[in-house]
DNA sequence: ACGGGCCGCTGTATCGATTTAGCGCAGGAT
DNA sequence: ATCCTGCGCTAAATCGATACAGCGGCCCGT
């Protein structure tokens, strides 16, 4: 199986054939343009096969300028439900390819960053926390724009439901993201879309106490709204918890939807009505974009509006 | 800053001071042993500078055998702050050394990660998914040992509220870890050194009905149990959403305290309490170890009671 | 006066894979 | 008979950094 007590490099399936690396290599990887006789693709295939020979990345990084390893850069993972489903369609997408996928969460530290590019010299990076800028665009496959398209399922359900004045829930300002501006953008341009006045904003951040303002706030000045849209469930579930405080009950004082289902949106009290977003194929294009291959056919992905108890 | 459009390699360093490779390679890594007069030490450092000059990862690595990356498997981020400082910790340490730290969260997928080890050569790999074997002890610089220890801390609080008879909550086995399973045994040796009996055991799962059945079912057949210790605060939210819906309060009904402070733990109805437990110091002692260092002093790690509402 | 050792530095092999140039041979075209 | 082409394969260079052997020159001890 293996050569001393090291791994088989090319060499060692090379002799254990009785042929060049060169030519080994040329099976292996299948070179276009090189002839290789039957007899000899057997004998080679069979004796990497033998030694459990398997590439060494390293190598044939330094060879080729960078690895095959692709970077997503997150913010944090356990959050939605979305993100996990893309991160899903990359990898086996990127699998198909021959590539790996290195999903890493950033704390937000640039040089950090900049020693793992070095160390690991990716073929691509993709970097979701970073603002969204021109030079991004497409390079993720669709998910920012694609995240954001079903703003209109969002606040389609709450309009279905006979709201028409409508706020939006989102973060703090220090957990913005490329994805969070984006879809706030999108919430906006859904809203004009589906014919509503521009969406007041509520700021509901990681302090319950300024969260409960914000909510009170909004119901003293703005008591005519009827319904609250969150970013993303974490501001959804926010929002609630904040409204339960002010003996607020959703959905009839106030209902609240929230987006992208999260583990926590089924057992809140009162349960948390959201939107479910089946991201793989974003994960799947944003692979493919990555790779330099056509992305394909642009396809919003199947989104579902989870009904429960909130909106 | 540059020669021509790439990054500059030693050579251009060499080239540019006027020596050779070998001695920008030995000023750059003051590699012991060499000496190497002070005009020249200057002169390639100034080169260095000018030229934008950082050594290619992956020339070193495939020299060296193995890249400077440290890979942590985790199975999920976001959910524990534990995990966060730990992490925290694990970088600043490792970057002091010229290493890089990657998390990467771990889908059970063991083909995927093998991909990445083959991409990225990492210099060690630290897996807190696996289940806890002798190989892993230690390596984690008390990680799992040390979290198990603040199992007394949360028990201590339930027994100074007065509580006997403690049960503990349990996620469901499809999320078995190293670090759960260790804490689990932790919990109950605690349970032990503080004169209570075996903890009864309660698996409270993703699906609400069976963790509300759970729930009902100890109250029937322990009803002298007045407490419940949630092995984590996912774990600790899921019981008191169960208990909410069989028309429990906590702590009047059932206390209850959770373990390893999570952002919800604090907004959550009724507010849970929890442990929090700053694990920066493994993180430390992780990366010494894994880079083959003294891990210098074990010390148990602050770690306080966040007392809310629930217990 | 001669051998040994240290200083300050260089040349070269090496890590493992890929790529390019090219070699010997067979078969077909001219 | 000669030239050309394509097949099947190999030798050597390359990617960038590091490790090891070693080279001249100088100083020191005997």
């Amino acid at each position: 199986m293996q050569v001393g007590d090291r791994r088989a490099t090319l060499k060692d399936v090379a002799a254990a054939s009785g042929v060049s690396p060169t030519t080994v290599s040329f099976v292996l990887n299948r070179t276009p343009g090189q002839t290789i006789s039957e007899t000899t693709r057997r004998r080679v295939e069979a004796a990497a096969r033998e030694l459990d020979y398997a590439p060494h990345g390293t190598a044939r990084a330094l060879r080729e300028g960078s690895s095959r390893i692709v970077l997503l850069l997150v913010e944090e993972l356990g959050i939605g439900s979305a993100l996990r489903s893309f991160i899903a369609g990359m990898r086996s997408e990127l699998e198909a390819e021959g590539c790996a996928l290195v999903v890493h969460p950033v704390g937000s530290t640039p040089a950090t960053v900049e020693r793992i590019l070095a160390g690991v010299r990716p073929r691509t990076v993709l970097d979701l926390t970073r603002p969204y800028s021109l030079g991004t665009e497409g390079s993720d496959g669709g998910w920012v724009d694609g995240m954001a398209a079903h703003s209109l399922t969002q606040l389609r359900h709450l309009i279905q439901a006979g709201h028409s004045r409508i706020a939006l829930a989102i973060p703090p300002r220090t957990r913005q993201s490329a994805t969070l501006e984006a879809r706030r953008g999108a919430a906006q341009l859904a809203a004009a879309r589906l014919g509503l006045e521009t969406l007041r904003e509520v700021e509901i951040g990681e302090e319950p106490a300024a969260a409960r303002r914000a909510i009170s706030d909004l119901a003293r000045t703005s008591p005519q709204v009827t319904a609250i849209a969150g970013l993303e469930d974490e501001t959804a579930l926010r929002t609630l918890a904040a409204m339960a405080e002010l003996d607020l009950g959703a959905p009839e004082d106030l209902a609240v939807i929230g987006f992208d289902e999260s583990r926590h949106s089924a057992i809140w009290r009162p349960t948390l009505t959201t939107v479910r977003i089946e991201a793989e194929i974003f994960g799947r294009r944003a692979a493919r974009v990555s790779l330099g291959r056509d992305p394909g056919e642009w396809t919003i992905p199947p989104s579902s509006i989870v009904r429960r108890e909130s909106a």
